[in-house]
RNA sequence: GCGGGUGUAGCUCAGCUGGUUAGAGCGCAUGCCUGUCACGCAUGAGGCCACGGGUUCGAGUCCCGUCACUCGCGCCA
């Protein structure tokens, strides 16, 4: 017999009735009736039932054991009886009846800080601390199985389609731009500092340049930046690809091949399956996200679609002045039809209306369109039809006729309600962007068990700081812009576009990507254009800008999120619940114990001197 | 860096308008219980009410500050 297990703890089946087993695991819990004592035996794959009564002379030290010890059961295999069985559990129809047991850790004595068997919700600090305990409990366990599986899956997937599977250096050099680094100081050279890549970017493109044509990586990536809930700090994994000799057509046929495979594959792991959007996945200009959705990352599971109306309300025979004057100031008009909302109470809109103040606008205006009055009439005119029906703080200052072109833009129906945000275009979208979702929230109308997939491309290659009101990459330096050369020498720089393209899941963003920029003098002029002098970028992406120089194809490529993939697939809030070591907010390992100290002797080897500030002297040791 | 929330037993939480002895469930300990599966029953141990200051005759409760955790903003090419 094997020294630890015949079978795991979701093997035996009336099968193995009458076989002798071990199995080994964790006490997950007790159930002790005096004479008879049950005790659930748990391992990675499941829980088997093993029974002792006092027949046997080990009773006693069995029922001293304490839940999470770790043991191994031998014993006999029998059927239980019909009342017995519990269709809970695979191995429900079976139990071992135990005939010895040996202790495998070392006792458990102390208390434990999270309960194993249990689904409470536990402060994130306390799991933390003893991650390995909260690994142990049902649900963060799978998720982290499935973690596993999909990252296979991807793996399967890209190596399915040519993809050759690389590494990359994890020491290497600062990048400028972008997120803040991680610093490592060199010992060799003194005063010198490594930097973790925030992604692998240049040494994808250079294994382009290298002639490898398809590149991917399960790529970790290093930013310090804080933490948000769909945001892990310090470090996150990216399915990371590149492919030569690519169009962006090329790129995205692709990845909404590998996307679409693994959301098939895994939507059902929390139960139901969910639908997958088919690809190719929609693909949505930029602007025209912007103004239907107020967001480059819509969530296409809210029907609701936003509407420029900015003409209606320049009309003459409009009177709303409180618009009026913000138009002439620049100031645009989005609109967001509701359907079948206008019979809703007042207070529905009050409370939007108080949301929206809160929000820091100046309210929410809206017009409702009652039902029996839209039911107009052949030979009345359309706007004969409207006119008593239109109801709501600012319908009054809007006439028939523009009431009528209203409709028509919005596509108003009966019972529709309109609501309308005036602001600056960089401001208005945004906002009423955050009101379509927050509506479609308030009406339940999000669709539920879809996964909802879109592609947001033809980015701006530029866009203006507001801060410093200087000219800035909008995404990131690499792009290729779309016209090329020519384009930035003719255009006016922010109306270029760039090949670059977002994929957005469920409101998610996934991924960056782009058509890269692989053409030396195309990179002079672009970043001439950002306020690069030639130096800086000889200085700064030196590496790349030379090796294209000697011969670059044309690539491109992207780099999905797989800790935001496992997320939507797991239906967690947080990207912490599908990360088996996490740091906390604030960027600590509280089971590691990272950052820490380090000791005098250690400084001095990498010429390092602490200038800390005050408050902070004492925790450096 | 800024704003919101939270902090009471090992864990999850309750604790009213400030009122004298601080509560429950789980876990732990002891005892009872031979068919449970979140077993049941009884008894018990376990508290710097995050920390520091203040108001008050009296503070877990109110006020101020600090810290920790968390959500969001800034940040994230």
């Amino acid at each position: 017999m094997h020294a630890y297990r015949t079978h795991t703890c979701n093997q035996l089946s009336v099968e193995h009735n009458g076989q002798t087993v071990k199995i080994a695991g964790w006490i997950h819990r007790k159930r002790d009736h005096g004479g008879l004592l049950f005790l659930d035996l748990r391992d990675h794959y499941g829980l088997t039932q093993c029974v002792i009564d006092t027949d046997n002379p080990l009773f006693e030290q069995v029922e001293r054991l304490r839940l999470e010890n770790v043991i191994a059961v031998t014993g006999e295999v029998v059927l239980r009886t019909d009342e017995t069985i519990n269709k809970n559990l695979p191995t429900g129809t079976v139990e071992v009846k135990l005939k010895e047991f040996e202790i495998l850790s070392s006792l458990v004595t102390d208390m434990l800080p999270l309960q194993v068997n249990s689904d409470e919700p536990y402060g994130e600090d306390v799991r933390l601390r003893h991650r390995f305990l909260d690994l142990r409990r049902d649900v963060l366990h799978r998720n982290i199985v499935l973690r596993c599986d999909v990252i296979s899956s991807l793996r399967r997937r890209m190596i399915e389609q040519g993809f050759l599977e690389f590494q990359t250096p994890i020491l290497t050099a600062s990048s400028p731009e972008g997120a803040r680094d991680y610093l490592v100081p060199s010992r060799v050279h003194p005063g010198k500092f490594y930097a973790l890549p925030q992604a692998p970017q240049q040494f994808k493109q250079l294994l382009m340049v290298s002639g490898f044509d398809k590149y991917f990586q399960i790529a970790p990536c290093f930013r310090d930046e804080d933490a948000r809930a769909d945001r892990s700090p310090g470090e996150f994994y990216q399915l990371d690809m590149e492919m030569s000799f690519v169009t962006q057509d090329d790129v995205l046929v692709v990845i909404d091949s590998v996307m679409h495979g693994v959301f098939e594959e895994f939507s059902g792991f929390k139960g139901e399956k969910w639908d997958v959007s088919k690809p190719p996945f929609v693909r949505i200009p930029y602007e025209e996200s912007m103004l239907k959705y107020g967001t480059d990352k819509p969530d296409l599971r809210n029907p609701l679609e936003i509407v420029d109306v900015t003409e209606v309300f320049k009309r003459d025979d409009v009177t709303f002045n409180a618009f009026k004057t913000f138009i002439g100031k620049g100031a645009v008009v989005r609109a967001l039809r509701v359907p079948k909302v206008s019979d809703r109470p007042r207070s529905f809109f009050d409370k939007l209306n108080d949301w929206a103040r809160g929000e820091g606008a100046p309210g929410l205006g809206y017009i409702l369109f009652h039902k029996e009055i839209t039911e107009h009439k052949e030979g009345q005119s359309f706007e004969e039809g409207i006119i008593s029906t239109a109801k709501g703080p600012i319908a009054k200052f809007v006439p028939p006729a523009a009431l009528g072109e209203l409709i028509k833009l919005c596509h108003i129906e009966t019972g529709d309600a309109v609501f309308f945000v005036c602001d600056m275009p960089a401001k208005a979208a945004p906002f009423v962007g955050l009101v379509r979702t927050k509506v479609a929230e308030e009406l339940d109308i999000i669709e539920k068990n879809a996964f909802k997939f879109c592609w947001i491309v033809d980015f701006p290659m530029y866009e203006m700081d507001e801060k410093t009101g200087k000219r800035i990459f909008s995404h990131n330096p690499f792009s290729m812009p779309q016209g090329g050369l020519k384009a930035l020498e003719t255009m006016n720089p922010l109306e270029i576009k760039a090949f670059q393209y977002d994929i957005i899941c469920n409101g998610v963003e996934l991924s960056s990507g782009a058509i890269r920029n692989h053409l030396p003098e195309v990179m002079e002029k672009a970043f001439e254009l950002a306020g690069y002098p030639k130096e800086v970028l000889e200085e700064r992406f030196g590496g790349m800008y030379n090796a294209f120089k000697l011969g670059a194809p044309p690539h491109g490529g992207c780099a999905p999120g797989i800790d935001r993939i496992v997320m939507l697939l797991a239906h967690e809030k947080n990207i912490r619940e599908v990360i088996s070591f996490p740091m906390n907010q604030q960027a600590q390992d509280l089971l590691m114990d990272a950052p820490a100290p380090v000791d005098a002797v250690a400084l001095r080897e990498i010429n390092i001197k602490l200038d800390l500030p005050k408050a902070q002297v004492k925790d450096a040791g």
